[in-house]
DNA sequence: GTGCTTGTTGCACGAACGTATAACGAGGTG
DNA sequence: CACCTCGTTATACGTTCGTGCAACAAGCAC
C-alpha cells in the first residue's frame, strides 16, 4: 500500500531496506519477502525494479561501497596537505561515523559472505578492494615508504583495518571504536 | 545407501561434510540435503545424530575451533622455551598449514556469517576468540609487554591475523600465505 | 536361529523461497 | 475529460527448505 514513487526513489528505498535487513538478520534473511515488507512495498516490486533479488543484493553492495570510499575520500580532503595528516585521516576515518557505525559493518559481514560462489559478487569485491589499496598505496607512497615495500604495507593495514572491522562487529563488547582507531594510529606510526 | 556405522564415526563423517560444503558452496549452500548428499547418507541421518541442522553447524564450529586451538598450541609447544619464538610461532602458524588451508578460511567465514543473528552462535564465537586472545595476553605478557598495554596489543594482533585471513580468502590472487607471515612477523618485531 | 536394539532410508508435510503474470490505479499528455 | 503509461499489488506456480515418521535391515545378546 504504498504511493507511486519515481523509479530512482524505490530503487534508493529498496536498497535502503535490503542494507538495513542484512544488518539486522544477516545473510539468512535476505528474501526478497523481507525486503520487500521492510521497504514497506509488495515483493513484486524487486522483481519489476533490479530484475531479481541477486541484483538487488549487489547494487547494494555498489552502495555501500560507493558511501565507504566517499567517507573516506572526504575524510582525506579535510585533513589539510600533510602527507601523515592525509594517511592517518584515511585509516581512521574507517573507526568514525559513518563507516564505524555497527549496523554497517555488520551489512558488509553479510555481503562478504554472499559474495562466496557467486562470481560477479567476487568480481565486484576484488574491484572495490583494488580501490581501497590503490588509494592506501598513493598515500602510504606519499609519506616516503619506499615503493618495494608499499604493496605488503598496504595489504597489511587494510588486513588490520579489516580485522578491527569484523571484531568490532562480531564481538562489540571487547573494546570500543575509539581503541580500534588508535591501534591503527599506533601501527601507522611504526612504519 | 551407507553401510551401518558407529554413532561416533557418523557424527565425524557429518561434520566432515558440513565443513567440506561450507567450503565449497559458502553459508546459502549448507542445506540438510547438500551435507547429507556431501556424506552419502539420507537427509534423515541428520535429525537423527544432531537433532536439526542448527546443532550440526554448531558441532562443526566447535570442531573446527578445537582443531585450530590445537594447531597452535603445537607450533607454541615446538618453538622451545624463549618467549618471542613463542609468540612469533602462535601468530605464523596461523598462515601455515593446516590453518591457511583457503578451504578452512572459507568454512570459517561461512560460519562467521551464520552465527550473526543466532545467540548460541555468537556464545561459541565469543568464546572462542577469548580464549585466543587470553593465550595471545600471556605469550605477550611473557615477552614483557607492559599489563595496561596488554589487552590492546592483543586485539590488534587478533585482527591483523583475522584481516589478513579474510583477505587471504576472498581474494586469493592478492598476496600469498607467505607474505603474509611475513607482515604479521614484521607487527610483532615493531612492538 | 530368534528377537531386540538402533542406525538408516524414503516419503510426506507445511513453510518459505524467487519470480512470472494479470489486474489495478495514479499521474501526466492530448 | 479521455487516454495511455507505468508503478504497484495480489496471486499463483514450481522449487527447495527442515523435519517428523513409519518401515527396513544390520548387528548383537541369548
Amino acid at each position: 500500500m504504498s504511493k507511486r514513487a519515481s523509479p530512482d526513489d524505490r530503487r534508493r528505498d529498496l536498497i535502503a531496506a535490503t542494507v538495513r535487513v542484512l544488518a539486522e538478520r544477516g545473510a539468512a534473511g535476505a528474501s526478497v519477502r523481507t525486503i520487500a515488507a521492510a521497504a514497506g512495498v509488495s515483493p513484486g516490486l524487486v522483481t519489476h525494479h533490479f530484475g531479481g533479488v541477486d541484483r538487488l543484493v549487489a547494487a547494494s553492495y555498489d552502495h555501500i561501497a560507493a558511501q565507504v570510499a566517499a567517507a573516506l575520500e572526504t575524510a582525506v580532503a579535510g585533513a589539510g596537505p600533510a602527507p601523515r595528516a592525509r594517511l592517518g585521516a584515511y585509516v581512521a576515518a574507517n573507526f568514525t561515523a559513518p563507516i564505524a557505525d555497527p549496523a554497517l559493518l555488520a551489512t558488509w559481514l553479510a555481503l562478504w559472505s554472499l559474495a562466496r560462489g557467486d562470481a560477479a559478487m567476487l568480481a565486484r569485491h576484488e574491484q572495490h578492494y583494488a580501490a581501497f589499496r590503490a588509494r592506501l598505496e598513493d598515500l602510504l607512497g606519499a609519506c616516503g615508504v619506499a615503493a618495494e615495500r608499499l604493496r605488503l604495507t598496504a595489504i597489511g593495514v587494510t588486513a588490520l583495518v579489516d580485522g578491527l572491522w569484523l571484531e568490532l562487529c562480531l564481538s562489540p563488547d571487547s573494546f570500543s571504536a575509539d581503541e580500534a582507531r588508535r591501534i591503527a594510529a599506533d601501527y601507522l606510526a611504526g612504519l
